[in-house]
DNA sequence: GTAAGAATAGAACGATCGTTCGTTTTATTT
DNA sequence: AAATAAAACGAACGATCGTTCTATTCTTAC
């Protein structure tokens, strides 16, 4: 009766057939809920996409509730591959802050073809109490605390004053990235991520200090000669 | 063989009994949609709600995606009863500018139980090109003109820069719009309020002309002495 | 190679969906 | 009060939903 060790890696390779097919139907799962909603997602439009039967798919969730979380985890896994690891090589202070920021609004934009699921499952579930809307908020909690996070290195490193309100200022931001998913993927409008960047930008300069503003960024130059 | 004039009146009383029906099944589908979304509205919980067949609620709409387009106008002339008009009262410009917002975040926080048709309906019809997203985008588009205008006219009376990119600064609030709804119904967050209508008087700030900054507005106080 | 176990298929379940149809009840008009 | 039109019902349709069950196929381990 020897110990079992289950070789569970990243690497597909060393997955049991199991997991890969269950990978496989996750990453499908992502693509039907970025454009149907998490509410939209169905098991039997999923088979077909996978070209299996229903039961097949569901075995490997045992739920729709635990599928749809499982979907909610698998895009928390691609945001932090795709914004967040790549925003913390930039420095600490307003370098990561407007490295998260750019990164994200390039996910929540048309530049991918998929929608974000945080903003549409925010929308679906504020009125759906259960696990899924506690896995989405936990999710969303995660990201606004990493936003928060930045601020406040930038309040410290002296290039943000002393007397911001980081939860003012993380509102003012993320109001522009729901903004960009709004205009861009619903009104389709052209031109939606400079008007953030702008935006972001003249929010960054009302709360720099003296030195920063007195430096304008180089991605954006500040708008001068106020006053 | 006499022409029919049919007396259709807002005054309930003036109706005939199937427009009466028909007004209190849209009521009931207004806040059932507000709920479970556009997508998550069905006849047959509609029909419960209103102890009704589903049969006598679907004979009034012909089809439930016409059922969606009347919520959706009846939703409209909601919002232009509750914020479009009585800001038409405030004199044009800033006050009126500022009336428009005011309404439009009480309108879309918690204060109302119901959300927001206008941003749930964008996330749920960003994919699905049919006459529903057609009505939903009208809609919308009607009140970004409502605010591009009042920002214009701020302009031409000297109150905002002459240089203010008015579609700019209409993303800028919208994001704090869209930051309202989705902290305060998905987050539930305390002082939600409070955050916008700061965020709002900042934005303001930065583009009013000088006079207008100099005299900071009564609602809120401007944070003074920068620079 | 064969046995054990995991993975998938297939059929069926009750429920709900939007929709259609014919009938019956209720309003309105003559 | 009788005739006509409008409105609501109730049953049924086919489709799809998530889920359960048993049987079969395929992987994996010995």
């Amino acid at each position: 009766m020897s110990v079992a060790q289950k070789p569970v890696r990243e690497n597909p390779k060393h997955m049991q057939k199991g997991q890969q097919t269950r990978a496989a139907i996750l990453e499908a799962a992502l693509g039907l809920a970025s454009h149907m909603g998490l509410e939209g997602l169905s098991i039997g439009a999923l088979a077909e996409v996978m070209q299996m039967s229903k039961s097949g798919v569901f075995a490997h969730f045992g739920s729709r509730e635990e599928l749809q979380i499982s979907v909610i985890r698998e895009y928390h896994t691609k945001f932090e591959e795709e914004v967040f690891f790549p925003a913390l090589r930039e420095e600490r202070g307003l370098p990561r802050l407007r490295a998260l920021f750019e990164r994200w609004i390039k996910r929540v934009s048309v530049e991918v073809d998929s929608g974000c699921i945080y903003i549409s499952g925010a929308v679906e579930f504020d009125d759906r109490p259960g696990p899924v809307r506690d896995a989405l908020v936990t999710m969303v909690r995660a990201w606004h605390l990493a936003l928060e996070r930045a601020i406040r290195m930038s309040i410290e490193a002296g290039q943000l004053r002393e007397d911001t309100d980081p939860l003012q200022m993380l509102f003012e931001i993320h109001g522009h990235i729901l903004a960009v998913h709004h205009d861009a993927r619903f009104l389709r409008l052209p031109g939606v991520l400079d008007r953030a960047r702008n935006g972001f930008e003249r929010v960054v300069a009302y709360y720099a200090t003296l030195d920063e503003v007195a430096t304008p960024t180089p991605r954006q130059a500040v708008r001068a000669g106020r006053r």
